[in-house]
DNA sequence: TTGTATGCGTTATCAA
DNA sequence: TTGATAACGCATACAA
């Protein structure tokens, strides 16, 4: 019910110039009269006009609208991500239009199909999961093959149809573990989201293999989305399981609920286990015990991301004959006391 | 660059048919002969055809798209209502468009007209400020003049200009200080965000009024957002002041940088100081001390909203005539250990 | 059951 | 500097 509402025809009835006049004035056109420019926008003004967008993208073909597929909201990292893009793109003169993918499994093609019938000038995806990315991959493919800008906002050590922007999870989780192998650990337990982190799962892996340290499947757990109550309920399964003393969990609130079940139980941390996280969140340094983990680099990542949108909106070459291009961001570790090396230090104000 | 997309007109033109009849058997109408149908159907398939809502929205004057305002990301409940309410419209076959407003400070109004040439079908609007919403409140009250269903987050012990749904943050606040006055404690401050809270900051000093308790000033610190390191500085300015023994904080990680800051110190918690936050996020079943606090109900909430703005799009009376209807929820008190009263039992899996 | 014609509000092209 | 006219892709009223 888009109520009555003001046109250029209008203003230009009153005025009794032509829809043309009207259309080029509220432009700030050059080539139109000082006088009647003003006086259309006054009028236009004094009634209140808004312009219609939908008329508008319906002759340029472009509706200054991006999209954005993600997950879900329990990782907070996404979120701030969207959020960064959307204050990004908003300085370009566009919008966002924000769609979540986990309501049901398949839902990120029917995402993606409605983002294309709302003619969206672009797409940002944060795949659900490695495995319906690659069913999807086709999709992606045709997408970018029509010219039709879409960035993948993850990726690893396989083939993607389109091109990417991604902090490198693999060497994430490599780093990691690393880390607490130096440490002294050699019983590590991985706690992760299975397919939707595959990368990470590889990560440690070949940090376990680089130090000779037997890869043992009772010390995986799967867990159902990166929640505290998640990695809570994984921490008491794992350690029940054997002689643990190291934990890597794929998300910062996976470790924080562990540390928490860890300390429930009396276990002392770092001293009887040690714990490290994923994505740097504000949660981890304010933790009872500062938690030590992988940054997840939003800014850069959202910078990167941005930019090479717009360098494809902007861009005319068939995007067909252009390999799809990655742009990696290297994760840091951040060492704080979870595993070890007190430095109190930090917290300052 | 919307590449050659296929319209009704390749599909029609392919078949030896008129675009209507391509228009009727896309929209699966009864009055069509079924093997035509069926043909269209499939070519439409085959050919890849995907609907441009943009031009069926210019003929139908509606997008199924629904705006949303919110001030920022700092309040993790402030996404989960968006999420929320995104999932509840999607099911209704409609889109969200997702707009911060903090940018600037004025971008609340901006946002507004954004969405309003957009052509949105209806919009949700979280204040960034009580301020700024008495400021909007003349072009929030001309939207909705104009039949254009717009719904507040918000709300509070005054008369505002729309619909709105919200929980009683003033009474949330006032059952808080209660507690905490129940407690024992007689120096209680109070940290919370200034203009954005109002109507906390009333609930807790009406408690306090009503135990015959003093209002401090001191006692009351004004924070930038509601981050961990916004409550860890506000605890430390605090306490130094004076005599505290209770806090209570606008939002719960607020809280939780508090209660960090208060253990840094060496004071115990609830035994020196009591801590008592708002909105309930997990992080605060999982904190050192879990945390006691003021529910959020997010999905009482939205389902509130989206029935109150869907009852608003299929109206057709004018909304002039009719008085702002206002939807209160009422939240509640999360006993845990941060204020006295341990019942350990309560996490269990 | 199908086709023709008109319009949605705007921009763009071409004359005047 | 302005005005008429034709698109944009689809839906709808009406005719056939």
């Amino acid at each position: 019910m888009m109520n009555q509402r003001i046109r250029q025809q209008d203003i230009a009835k009153k005025l009794g110039v032509s829809i043309n006049t009207v259309s080029l004035a509220l432009k700030d056109s050059g080539r139109i009269n000082e006088d009647t420019k003003l006086k259309v926008q006054e009028v236009a003004k004094a009634l209140n006009y808004i312009p219609n967008s939908i008329a508008r993208s319906l002759v340029q073909k472009k509706t200054y609208v991006i999209g954005f597929i993600l997950p879900s909201i329990t990782n907070p990292i996404q979120i701030e991500t969207a959020q960064n893009i959307e204050s990004k793109l908003l300085a370009n003169g566009y919008n966002m239009m924000l769609m979540t993918s986990d309501h049901d499994k398949n839902y990120e093609t029917k995402a993606l199909d409605i983002l294309l019938s709302r003619q969206v000038d672009g797409i940002f995806l944060f795949p659900t999961d490695i495995q319906d990315q690659r069913k999807n991959q086709e999709k992606i493919k045709s997408i970018r093959d029509a010219n039709y800008p879409i960035i993948l906002l993850s990726g690893g050590n396989f083939i993607l149809p389109s091109d990417s922007v991604y902090m490198n999870q693999y060497l994430g989780a490599y780093k990691a573990t690393e880390h607490l192998i130096n440490m002294g650990n050699k019983d590590i337990a991985l706690i992760y989201g299975g397919t939707r982190n595959t990368e990470k799962h590889r990560g440690y892996i070949a940090a376990l293999k680089e130090s000779n340290l037997e890869y043992n499947p009772n010390q995986v757990a799967t867990v159902q989305n990166s929640s505290y109550e998640q990695g809570y309920r994984a921490a008491s399964q794992i350690i029940k399981n054997g002689s643990v003393t190291g934990i890597l969990a794929s998300g910062d609130y996976l470790a924080l609920g562990a540390l928490r079940w860890c300390r429930e139980q009396g276990l002392r941390v770092p001293e009887d286990v040690a714990i490290i996280g994923f994505d740097d969140l504000e949660a981890s340094r304010f933790a009872e015990i500062p938690l030590t983990t992988i940054t997840y680099k939003v800014e850069e990542l959202t910078t990167q991301a941005t930019d090479l949108l717009f360098s494809l909106i902007s861009n005319q070459e068939k995007l067909t004959w252009i390999e799809p291009r990655r742009f990696e961001i290297e994760p840091t570790l951040v060492i704080r006391e979870s595993c070890g090396f007190k430095k109190r230090s930090e917290r300052l104000l």
